[in-house]
Formats: C-alpha cells, structure tokens, sequence
DNA sequence: CAAGATACAAGCAGGCTTGACTGTTTGTTT
DNA sequence: AAACAAACAGTCAAGCCTGCTTGTATCTTG
C-alpha cells in the first residue's frame, strides 16, 4: 500500500503532510486574499484541517507567516530551476530567459511575495525574515544566471555584467507591481520596459556559445 | 484676523479642513503602519480630530481610503512638479532627473501607494480606483517628461523615446520595493540598475539643450 | 501491551474594529 | 433672533480574530 494516505502513517508523515496542505492554502490565501484577510481560520478552512491542527502545528498566526514566507521562497526557486532549464542555445537564449521569467513574475505566488514584503514594512522581525530569504533568492537566482551565462555578457567588465540582472529583475517587480492595479497603459508599458532591458542585454553583448 | 484658526469660519471652510487633517493622517499611517494598521479610530488620533468628525466627513473607511488614494496622487505630483522644476540645463539632465527621481520613490508616501495598490488586488472596486489613479499620475509624468525633453532622446524613434521613462519608473518600483525589505544588497543592486538606466538614457542620446 | 507523547478537534474568553445612534455645538438663512 | 442645517462628540451593539484550554485519537517506546 502507499504509505501516504490512509494506513499507518508515522508522527513525521502526519505532521509534515499536515503542515505542506496548511503552507499551501496559506500561500494561495496570501495570493489571492492578501494577508489582512489571511486569517488562521480561513487558512485552516482552505488546508480543510481543522483550526487546532494548525495552531497545533503554528502556535502563532505569525509562525504560520514566517513558514508561509519560506515556503514562497521554495515555491519561487522551483520554478527558477524548471524554467530556466528549457532554454534554447544560441543567440536567443538571453531574450528567451527574460520572457521565462517575465512568466513567473506573473503567476500568483508573486501576490502573496508582495504581501510579505509589505507587511514587513511595518514588523521589525518578519522584515528581517523576509528580507533574509530575499537575499537567499538573490543568490540562487545569480548561481542560475551565472550558470545560463558563463561567459558574460560582453566585455564590458564585471560591474555590467551584474547590473543586468539587477535592473532585469527590478524591472520585473516594477512590471508586476503596476500590472497588480490593472491599469489599461501597464501591460503596454510592461512590454516596452522588457522589450528595452532586451535590447540592452543583446546590445551589450552575446554569450559565446 | 487670519481667517483659518479660532474666528468664525465658514462651514465649508471647517469641512475642508478636518478633511485636510483625516486625509494627512490617513495617508500618514497608510505609510508608517500599513492598511490593516489605518484605523479610523487611529486615524482620528492621529489628525487630533473626533471618531465622530472622521466619520462625518467619510461615511465609510472605504470612502477614508478612497479619499486617501487620490491624496497620495496629489502628493506625487506635487513633488515631481516641484523637484523637476530645478533641473539644470546640459548634458547632466537626464542624471539629475532620474537622482530627483529615485529620491522621490525613496520617500513616505510610496509605502502608502504600495499599501493601496495590493489592496486593490483583492478588491475590485478600489483597484479601480487605484487604476485610475495611476493612469492619471502618468500622464502627468508624461507630460512633464516631455516638457523636460522636448526633443526627445535621440532619433531612435518614439518607441524608445516612450520606453526609456517606462523602464525608468518599472526600475524605480523595484528598487522601492526591494529596499522596503531591508535587504543587505538591496541598496547596491538599486544602484547598479539606476546606473545602467543612466548610462542607457545617455548611450539613446542627449537632448540639445 | 501499557504508558507516555504527539497530533488533532472543538469550544470559550478577551480584545479590537466597524458602523449606527443620540445628543451638542457651530454656522446659515430668513 | 429663530428655525434650520451642517459639523462634531461620545456611546453602543454586532461581528470577527486570536490564542488558550480541555478533551480525544493516533503513534511510539519500554
């Protein structure tokens, strides 16, 4: 039989399968509700556990957050991986990862991501959190990149080189942020933004291949 | 006798200025504590005005917030008309500009315009608003853009004449919202993005003064 | 298999916020 | 100045959320 579902299940299994279906429903409540409306019993409503499972296994409506947090930083860093693994060779492939991840900075973890860094503003230790795993992010994001582009960009030294994926992933969030109000001019001006940063990126320059 | 403090004011007047007050104070706290913090009660505390007067003048706390929202709008304005008035002429300005910039996302009241745009994620009617609001604020920035560069950047034609400002604004988001989580390399990416930006607007071309 | 620990379920008290309601002061109109 | 309207102040009930506490089922260990 499979160990996952009805039969005998150890304390871990039960534990951890819990806490994965209470991170899920967390992280899709944050994307979708926001966190004001992020409550323990609507979150335990969507994991269908019941409200003391969760606080059995979050004491604290902020301990949920903070795993809620690490869990968007798991969810984010997945799709990094799977998706930058499909890329073609050759002189695309730096116009053909900025739309890949033009792709993810528009699926619905992005929502719930905002949500933590905001509320953050105004909670010294979720700040501090969320500001931690950003920078993890930041990191795995630049092993990928320097692992697409081993090469560089150019020659036009290291400090271009950086700044690329720096004002691609600024550019990124500035994309989503305003795609967020719905305004009618922000895919329009999205598409500009990316379209310039491409440019920019094959402007300065090729990978080798 | 000055007609705004303690003679005999007109009813108007009296609306106007505890309207001034709540919306101050809304935007305020919308900036240092978030929407979920922005009370009406708190609020009222804070604009030194009763519960009962807030209420009065804002039926509702979507009505306070709405208010709020197009308050933030003309905070912004204000401040782009009156920093981008003192550019100096020459090669420098669009340096100048894009620094006046970034200082101007770098102060309070983005906080509070973030606030409302995720809010408005999960609630049609305000992201309505908020779109709107938006909308406004770039034909704003539009139109002094184009008075600051009547001649545009260069002859690389409209296309890139319009994305540079709309790259510049995405890259300033990002970097507010980077900053706000307090993150070690927040500051350093943000620099390098806003060099590139720079050093992009120059390589498009100077205007002729 | 028995005892203890862990996971889970359900109910309860306290605190907070919102919007409504009642009464008072200030301004306007005739 | 008298009646009316608007602005303002304070109190109240209803609803919601959090965290605690008590009780039950499932697993682990000796």
């Amino acid at each position: 039989m499979a160990t996952g579902t009805s039969a005998r299940r150890t304390q871990a299994e039960r534990s951890q399968a819990t806490r994965a279906k209470v991170l899920d429903a967390a992280v899709a409540c944050l994307a979708d509700r926001g966190l004001a409306a992020t409550t323990t019993t609507e979150v335990a409503r969507r994991a269908q556990v019941s409200r003391g499972a969760l606080l059995h296994q979050f004491p604290t409506r902020g301990d949920l957050v903070d795993a809620a947090a690490r869990h968007v930083l798991g969810s984010f860093a997945d799709q990094f991986a799977a998706t930058m693994g499909a890329l073609p060779e050759g002189p695309e492939r730096i116009r053909s990862a900025i739309d890949l991840l033009a792709g993810i900075f528009d699926g619905p973890v992005i929502g719930a991501w905002y949500e933590l860094i905001l509320a953050g503003r105004t909670d010294p230790e979720l700040q501090a959190h969320v500001g931690d795993i950003y920078d993890e992010l930041a990191v795995i994001v630049a092993d990928l990149w320097a692992d697409l582009f081993p090469a560089g960009l150019g020659d036009l030294g290291p400090e271009i080189n950086d700044a690329v994926p720096a004002l691609l992933f600024a550019v990124l969030h500035g994309n989503a942020l305003r795609a967020m109000t719905g305004s009618s001019s922000a895919a329009r001006h999205a598409q500009q933004s990316l379209d310039l940063v491409k440019v920019l990126a094959e402007l300065f320059g090729t990978p080798a291949t």
